[in-house]
DNA sequence: CCACACAATTGAACGTCGTTCAATATATTA
DNA sequence: TAATATATTGAACGACGTTCAATTGTGTGG
């Protein structure tokens, strides 16, 4: 429930306007029970943000669910979608880091990964048998691929520099790299 | 001075514990006078990253100055040494945003432009001439390449997910995109 | 039903932050 | 020098993350 009103917070306001006290005032109980619930402000923006990750791959999923022909653009597009479509919630999941040193809780890591399989399954799906093996390395090659062209169209570079369609240059580069299989 | 101290500040600490009254303490001048300055935190931050953009695009023209083969890995390249070189400055970058609807400062829109030029220049280089006309479209594309492997190498995905030579990979998807146009 | 132990919850207090602005100091001009 | 303009100051404000002694709530054994 905290999380879920963090989550909201966060997807009005954004990372750099988000505050555990506000989160507090909303759910009706006082700071130290935040503090007492997650131990610390970065806890529970892990904990924010771990949601963010779970609605991220269900959406992921449902898309994939339905459909048959163009599996990957489907992907890519729903990568889009889900930014675009909670900018803010999205946003902080790159705008956070833990302090130096800090190590990711390994109940994030696994979300993460989840996501990350996912990818992987499309991309080994969509490359000859032969090259298989491969698959892992293409996924997270073509994840930053993606990654960077919806970061670009969220920060606005993409406008600055005249980009008109980064949903489709996107797909392009995918598609360059999976030429080179076929 | 104030925004080379707060370079030099940032690239410490990194933005989130980036502060103008340490500035302030640091230069030798009351918190007063940086408002006055430069009117707002934001604003400071902005000057900052501009800063940094400034240091950027003279680390990439001067890397590409004694190279005349493999111009555009030499280019990759400086993109992530000075990335991983100035890991905080570069973070800094893309981990603060003005308020929605806050325009970008056209000095600081200029710093951006300069340093895709110089992507578009090769990358215009790279592709043969009858297809020039799509240089800038695909730098654009191939910046945000190379930035999603770049921020997937510092944000600690990359590590996550098991990928050892991310500038490789990102070289490869460079590749793949021009080998299109061969 | 009471007394006691244990857990959950509170919010005042602390130091720091961005921000403002009347007061002060310094420089320039007449 | 006197008057004007410019630069600089730092106390004050509200909000933030964080802590922790005090308080309230819950349950259990007698």
């Amino acid at each position: 429930m905290i999380v879920a009103e963090g989550h909201r917070q966060i997807g009005e306001v954004g990372f750099a306007r988000f505050s555990a006290r506000e989160v507090a005032k909303r759910v009706g109980y006082s700071i130290g029970t935040i503090y007492n619930v997650f131990g610390s402000y970065d806890q529970l923006i892990l904990a924010i943000n771990g949601r963010t990750l779970d609605l991220w791959l269900a959406a992921l999923e449902r898309r994939l669910d339905g459909a048959s022909e163009n599996r990957l653009a489907a992907a890519i597009d729903a990568y889009f979608s889900f930014a675009i479509g909670h900018r803010h919630a999205w946003a902080a999941l790159y705008d956070f880091r833990l302090p130096e040193g800090e190590p990711i809780p390994e109940y994030y890591q696994a979300k993460v990964t989840a996501i990350t399989e996912v990818v992987v399954r499309e991309i080994a799906a969509a490359i000859p048998p032969a090259h298989r093996t491969k698959a892992p390395a293409l996924a997270r090659s073509l994840l930053a691929t993606v990654h960077g062209h919806c970061f670009f169209t969220l920060n606005g570079t993409f406008r600055l520099l005249g980009e008109a369609d980064p949903l489709a240059a996107a797909l392009d580069r995918v598609n360059d790299a999976l030429a080179r299989y076929r």
